[in-house]
DNA sequence: GTCTATAATTCGATAGAC
DNA sequence: GTCTATCGAATTATAGAC
């Protein structure tokens, strides 16, 4: 018995959840509009999850699983966290419900400032480059302005653009944000 | 009588709805709060815009007064270009407000596509730039990026950056999105 | 012109039958 | 475990007195 009814009905919550999430963001998602998806009872929405703020917790929380990268030689290091971050934003709904839902939750706002303080950093750091916060966030504001370009605004140019495409024109941003001297200044 | 009392109120009705807009997005901004922050009943706001929805079009309405920037030379138009979009971002809570609620609101999506694709694009052609469109684009995803991470997500690094050094960074992005070669592809 | 009172919805969450 | 019925709170918007 290791597949209960409960869990497929766990799952299936959660599924409808990421999906209305990322799609109307957090205040325009009703839990009715959820339960709908789902096929099941509002009710049971507040029974699995207990609140709509701890359901939507639960719909953002994943495993960034950002490598480290250290294997990765310093000159295509910047080519390769767009690749990976491409890879990441169309394969997963988790990573568009917190760009939609950052605009007025703060617990998607805490995540997101995770990833790119909480992991990226460290990355960068491994690879004994100076001043990783900084570069660490000019890179999230590359990479989550072309998430917000394509997946939000949805601007012609940007979403009609093939994935190579998007690696040769981001790749050296990213990549000159990662080795570039830092301007003056302590 | 160039200065009617009717027409204070409605600028303050203005000014509390682009505070709040901005600050908490369009669908937890409240009439009520709006109204509350220009010392004025609730009912007054209905009265002088008619609703909610009427009221946000009117905050989110403004002349963008890009430029066209024919006199400054290519080479420096990247620059130029950081420059005054850090000028208005810090200057006008219009274009905060448009940030915001662009993630749930249609109305803000259509202004803020207006933008770049028709006020920069233009610029670029005006230049005779190639393929102005996704050049054009392409400087969206980072200047609504860096707008992102500094005033809805707060990247602490980010945040605390001062202008120069923002211009110093960002400047030369922006330059390769203009006068970069084109990757292969019709 | 301004405000009180309230209508009409909609939402999150709960209680309890089955 | 599931669903019906509903509560209580919050919202936009309106009607009408002053």
């Amino acid at each position: 018995m290791a597949e209960k009814k409960s869990d497929r009905t766990r799952a299936a919550i959660l599924a409808a959840a990421r999906e209305r999430f990322g799609a109307d963001g957090y205040e325009r998602a009703t839990i009715r509009a959820i339960a709908a998806d789902a096929a099941i009872d509002p009710a049971m929405v507040i029974r699995y999850y207990g609140s709509k703020e701890k359901l939507f917790a639960a719909a953002a929380e994943f495993d960034i699983r950002l490598p480290v990268f250290t294997d990765v030689p310093l000159a295509s290091l910047g080519e390769t966290l767009v690749r990976h971050f491409l890879g990441r934003w169309g394969g997963d709904d988790t990573l568009r419900v917190l760009l939609r839902t950052a605009v007025t939750n703060e617990v998607a706002v805490d995540r997101m400032r995770g990833i790119f303080a909480g992991q990226l950093a460290p990355t960068l750091r491994a690879h004994a480059l100076d001043r990783p916060d900084v570069r660490a966030g000019l890179v999230a504001t590359q990479m989550l302005g072309f998430a917000l370009c394509r997946y939000i605004l949805e601007l012609p140019p940007i979403v009609h653009m093939r994935d190579d495409e998007v690696v040769s024109w981001l790749g050296p941003t990213v990549a000159s944000y990662l080795t570039a001297p830092a301007p003056s200044q302590a």
